[in-house]
DNA sequence: AATTGATGTTAGTCTAACCTAACATTCCTG
DNA sequence: CAGGAATGTTAGGTTAGACTAACATCAATT
């Protein structure tokens, strides 16, 4: 997956807004971005251009396949990160933020290590809170 | 430490470079960073009017006491990434890589708890070994 | 139906960080 | 010490991704 860094955020923010909201606007993208509305009109452009966006006539917005499975590798990646970074005791706010910008620069291999790495964690602490 | 990714890994390479060569130049940076040389001139311009470099009289370069104290923490961070990724299983080559690029945007914070966990687990590790 | 407010778009600008081409300087080596 | 190679610099261009100002569209209320 070689988009850039702001491509996947948009098509993170905008899976996000849809699982928050039904539908997405660009206003919704551009409010939670804290983007202008031109910056978001324009992005929007391309990633309609590229294949990543569908609008309807209304001016919805909507994840086409391609899109979609870039919103949510980069949400799973986000979630994961999240995770791990609360685990080894970081705070939820920095975790969160951690995780919004690593979450691009991460490759597949070292982000499954970690995944695999915390579920053995995981396991290994409850099996010492069962005895 | 608010500079950009680009100063931090141009004052890391330095760094890098010092301990390597004893001095440091322009082309020398070039090559190791793989851009043209009237990118690093540039860059190094404005490093030096920032108080990050000095420059002698022969165009060698210097780490100013700030830009040092940048680079070692990069070259810190870089190392104890490193280490962590090579410890859950991740390869030496990924590993180096993406240390490479995440060393720019994770916290405080969240640095230091990796670092506290890789050495408690590793202490466990060597009990576990010694028994 | 006219006004207003919310939303989207167009046009033009800015900055960071790269590039190439061409010129300037410095340093070796014959 | 002259000339060519290595190194550094200047000038100007490109791209991505942000911005503001101003215009366009549309929907709701009076």
């Amino acid at each position: 997956m070689n988009l850039q860094e702001s491509a996947e955020m948009y098509l993170k923010t905008i899976l996000l807004l849809e699982k928050r909201n039904r539908s997405v606007r660009a206003i919704d993208i551009s409010r939670e971005m804290q983007f202008s509305r031109p910056t978001v009109s324009q992005q929007i452009k391309n990633l309609v251009a590229n294949g990543y966006l569908e609008l309807d006539d209304t001016k919805l917005i909507f994840l086409s396949p391609k899109g979609r499975k870039i919103a949510e590798e980069t949400y799973r990646r986000h979630n994961g990160l999240v995770d791990f970074f609360t685990w080894i005791g970081v705070s939820e706010e920095t975790a969160f933020e951690d995780a919004c910008r690593i979450e691009h620069y991460i490759s597949q291999e070292t982000f499954d290590r970690i995944r695999e790495y915390l579920d053995k964690c995981r396991k290994i602490d409850r099996t010492k809170k069962d005895s």
